[in-house]
DNA sequence: TATATTGTGAAACAATCGTTCTAAAACTAA
DNA sequence: TTAGTTTTAGAACGATTGTTTCACAATATA
């Protein structure tokens, strides 16, 4: 069947996705691309076409290695607070243990929304399949941690409203002021622990 | 002193606002800016040096005549809830009255955290100015507001940082998902009147 | 009116952008 | 080994980037 390839593709779009999450899509050129992957120009064309398509690949990579295994820990059916309180413990962490202007800092996608979605359909629909996602798992964690307690269903969406708002606005805020994007990830777990006082599930 | 300017300094900033408010500093091509402000090279360059100096005098428009006129709204120290409800008010205004796929869409300085304050220490002090002033002015409109009825100081911080970080996803959301970023200056209205009955002042 | 000074238009600049091309290298299948 | 197929290295591509240069137009001052 022809020569093999050399590389591992999925190292190869990983590396690609922490230099897109770093200088974004229009910062990361294609020399800068290929001394972070290793690889020589004509390889990269030949495996995924274009610059947008290793950029696809970075982003589809970002939503099933980072995104969903953060999300899916909303979605075990908690009946209590402690879902929530992970997800944003978690996310703390990761903002609070990054060595200092680390690549990975904030969101992918969040840094997209300002960027790529602007003018590409494409990418927009990617970035509010995110929030979409994101307030989807954050409201089924709510759900759950609440059953029992008859909310009104209006507070309801607007409690996920602003939970969605605070992890959002924290991952936009951790490339320029890390301190006050940990607040905001505290401010969410406070906001939770008020909602959804101990004894509540 | 020889020739005089032919132009009004004030009108081109604004004009190159507009397109890197649309665009992204990036995304904003000279060629872009000759044809946005309607000069030549030669006078955007004679003038404001480069096209970073063109940048930073959009951007101290924008703090100017956008973001500052409404911010004074929330420091007039009302001692209801009406001129936090009237900045988000108008933020709804301004974004549902927008045509579709308007420039002006968002927030400059939101869309240039996640694009230039990445690698640009002068960028990101700027947009940090800009999330200190908007926290400093919504702390402003609370404190009054809440004048008298005795809050918990930390619950109050945290109250702070939720409306801000409503107001700064609503501006990112709002290039992806307009309708969203509606419910987003919702859910904070919302709040503030959870918060602040009618005769609480 | 003459002179000095400043603004403007257009072309040219080197550098970089993403993409394509060509030929050789490396492998499978026969 | 041979033939056929695919990957890779590297140069070259045209287009576009922000910036500079230069000659000329225009006006204040003397």
């Amino acid at each position: 069947m022809g020569r093999l390839q050399t590389f591992d593709e999925s190292v190869v779009v990983q590396s690609a996705r922490d230099l897109f999450w770093a200088k974004g899509y229009e910062g990361a050129s294609l020399a800068d691309l290929e001394t972070a992957t290793g690889l020589g120009r004509s390889s990269l064309y030949h495996a995924f076409g274009s610059k947008r398509g290793l950029f696809d690949a970075a982003v589809s990579d970002y939503m099933q290695t980072v995104i969903r295994p953060r999300l899916a820990g909303l979605r075990v059916g908690a009946t209590d607070a402690s879902a929530l309180l992970a997800y944003y413990d978690g996310l703390t962490v990761a903002t609070a243990g990054l060595p200092n202007g680390s690549p990975r800092t904030g969101c992918l996608l969040v840094n997209c929304a300002a960027g790529l979605a602007a003018h590409d359909d494409a990418a927009r629909a990617v970035v509010d399949g995110y929030r979409a996602e994101l307030s989807d798992a954050l409201r089924d964690a709510l759900v759950h941690a609440s059953s029992g307690a008859g909310t009104d269903p209006n507070q309801f969406d607007d409690r996920v409203r602003t939970l969605a708002s605070l992890s959002m606005s924290a991952m936009l805020v951790a490339r320029v002021n890390r301190i006050e994007a940990i607040a905001l990830l505290n401010a969410a777990s406070n906001l939770i622990r008020v909602w959804l006082p101990d004894g509540c599930g």
